[in-house]
DNA sequence: GAGGTGACGACCC
DNA sequence: TGGGTCGCCACCT
């Protein structure tokens, strides 16, 4: 790995996120190896508007599959965008989050 | 240089 | 089953 950082490989995943699909900050934490560390994944998201080109950020919720970014959002942006995409949410939470759930530590596998 | 913070997760009761 | 608490590690002040 060259001289990509925590928050780097975290906007790389998270950009990898296919539309339709959300997946967790603790999935993605896994997979850079830093399970441990799943807030770093959340605090590395704050960042996210620095970053560039930008991150999808409201494809990744909480493990419960609830819109906890929405709050930083500011609104029912983070739900738009989703619904937008296809993913169903109701009361700030993912409908059927496991079926719409993408685990870059599996399909990013090998 | 040290302390406090935080978009989470898992464990305990 | 649900609520509360602790741990984690990088970034900011």
């Amino acid at each position: 790995m060259p001289d990509y950082n925590f928050y780097d490989n975290v906007y790389d995943v998270a950009r990898q996120i296919p539309a339709g699909r959300v997946t967790s900050y603790g999935a993605i934490a896994s997979y850079l190896g830093t399970k441990g560390s799943s807030r770093m994944v959340g605090y590395a998201m704050q960042a996210c508007g620095s970053a560039q080109p930008p991150v999808p950020a409201h494809r990744v919720v909480n493990r419960q599959g609830l819109l906890t970014a929405k709050f930083h959002f500011g609104g029912d942006t983070m739900q738009q965008l989703l619904e937008a995409e296809g993913v169903k949410v109701k009361d700030d939470q993912v409908q059927d989050f496991k079926t719409v759930f993408w685990d870059p530590a599996v399909e990013l596998a090998l």
